[in-house]
DNA sequence: TGCAATGCCTAGATCTACAAGGTATGCTAG
DNA sequence: CTAGCATACCTTGTAGATCTAGGCATTGCA
């Protein structure tokens, strides 16, 4: 299907905190998670998410921690932040009204909420 | 609510073509019927909208012709084509897809508010 | 030894959004 | 008659974002 690049930059950052919000994660973890979460049809590199992991950061949506895998990789942990449960929430109102605009013109329920 | 810069930048193609999948509009009265819609969420100029109707129309999504206001103003009057209906169709399954993958991680780490 | 997977990061060419400004006309209140 | 408002369309400059392409390092395995 391969999502458009707009609707992809709208997606990004809401999705990185739900999976933060869920557990503490990292980079590589997280792109595995999004591609089988999206079913494919997400395709993000790692040079694009490790940036907008140091701007949610530098946001202060998540909080960075260095830390060691089992078979000692170094590894960058994030956390998800009071203030980034706050902004995610704001992020689900936010597509709701934008699915509730465009459903009012398309005719169609297009529930946000679980499948 | 102000909806995010990305998230209103998602929208704008599926929106128009969906305005003009109704029927044959112009730029001032598709502002106009978008506020209308999204209850002042979105606020779009004039300045970001024709742009767009530019570009839609050099993809062949769109086609465009002068005509007049009963009270003889000049407008720019604009269709959808084949391939925008095509184009539309698309971004819907496109959008169901998103609303999908973001329901299926909310889904599992917070209650989504209702519409 | 060499390749694949894991794991992280950034520079900078390239693209884009949009505020701000411009033009023009019809209607209506005074 | 004219000033102001609503209608109607359009473009440019630049500040800022984006993502491709590259780099670096470690572990496991054939």
């Amino acid at each position: 299907m391969n999502i458009d690049k707009d609707l992809v930059a709208a997606m990004a950052t809401p999705l990185v905190l739900a999976i933060l919000a869920e557990e503490r994660s990292y980079g590589y973890a997280i792109l595995k998670q999004v591609r089988e979460l999206s079913g494919g049809d997400l395709e993000w590199t790692d040079g694009m998410l490790y940036p907008l992991l140091h701007r949610l950061e530098r946001l202060e949506y998540i909080r960075a921690e260095w830390g060691k895998s089992p078979e000692g990789r170094r590894r960058r942990y994030y956390d998800i932040t009071e203030s980034g449960r706050a902004q995610l929430a704001e992020q689900q109102r936010q597509w709701a009204a934008a699915t509730r605009t465009l459903g009012g013109i398309w005719g169609l329920a297009l529930p946000v909420a679980r499948a």
